[in-house]
DNA sequence: CTAAACTTTCAGTAATTTCTGAAAGTTCAA
DNA sequence: TTGAACTTTCAGAAATTACTGAAAGTTTAG
């Protein structure tokens, strides 16, 4: 499969920014690639447009599936998979955010609580644990944040950081109404 | 400089995590140094407490500064200079947000736009404009988004976490009470 | 059941990233 | 100025990560 100019750019910049993404070059511009093809597309063909190997596709293919970006397709009287989008470009923020939090944030939650919760025996240890609490707690504040975000309709969501700081004019306004506590 | 088996295990952690967060093993183990401890370091305890070159502190403590989380501070009577870290934990949060914005979302925009404003000519590459639309429109609302949260004051910002998604009962009620769009 | 059509796995290789340490650069006390 | 004390740079080496392609595994039509 041969790709336009245009989308070509898109999937090597995909490619690029992938490993600031968390993800190896060719995750990246095969998921560009999925979602800004109409049609579902097949390992074989993805492999070809991308000129990479028929086991990179398999790898990265499960990789986007690991984080719910892609999803397989039967094309009927076809025996070959054929993968597209999982949900549209909303959906897509949602899963990365999810994703990166579980990824990047709660392992190291875990570690920080081990940490917290031991004895400190000197001054130093104390002050570090003074420390990873503070860190801890606000990390926790802001992965408990993102699920709640994630709960709400995405109207709402949407609503919500059109307002953007403007937020805190709303939220004034309602202790103001509702002074107690 | 010898670390102690708790701070160890913290530094240690921050290591591996580093290359989830965009940084090498190296940058994080020294953030992690930095940030625990109660005084600041020179580049010579860095090196001999993570068992690393002098060299590569050096390219470190660089990464760090450029990502404003490390300063230089100098100790009266001492030539070397002494790194601590630049704000609270609360600045280092706000500024890991600042700084993965510019190096992960702000490229592609930038990219997105140009391929946005081309002229499409055929059915496929209109298509694949209509998606890269979507997605430029959406990272272009999350990275304003969060532009307007830090410009938020920290307490407020605190409230709005703390509310989560009750922030839909408040966004009714400001509908509900200024009904005029 | 069989075998063709497909997918996945994984050992070895290639590409990329990180690290070391010596040399060059900088700063400042005397 | 000079040179001691420090920092930075960077070429090459080491470590890590990604990729290929052949072999093994799976699925399904016949």
């Amino acid at each position: 499969m041969q790709m336009s100019p245009m989308i070509q750019s898109f999937v090597m910049h995909f490619g690029e920014m992938g490993s600031r993404w968390g993800v190896n070059r060719t995750v990246g511009q095969l998921y560009a690639l999925i979602v800004v093809n109409k049609n579902p597309l097949n390992a074989e063909a993805l492999a070809s447009a991308l000129s990479i190997s028929r086991g990179n596709v398999s790898m990265g293919l499960k990789e986007l599936q690991s984080w719910r970006l892609v999803k397989p397709v039967h094309v009927p009287g076809d025996r070959k998979e054929y993968y597209q989008a999982a949900g549209d470009i909303w959906d897509m923020g949602v899963r990365i955010i999810e994703e990166r939090r579980k990824r990047e944030i709660d392992p190291t939650l875990t570690v920080l609580r081990d940490l917290i919760l031991e004895t400190s025996s000197n001054e130093s240890d104390s002050h570090a644990q003074d420390k990873m609490r503070e860190i801890h707690d606000q990390m926790e504040m802001v992965a408990a944040w993102t699920e709640e975000l994630q709960k709400m309709k995405p109207d709402t969501l949407r609503t919500l950081m059109k307002l953007g700081s403007g937020i805190a004019k709303v939220i004034d306004m309602k202790d103001k109404l509702l002074p107690k506590k």
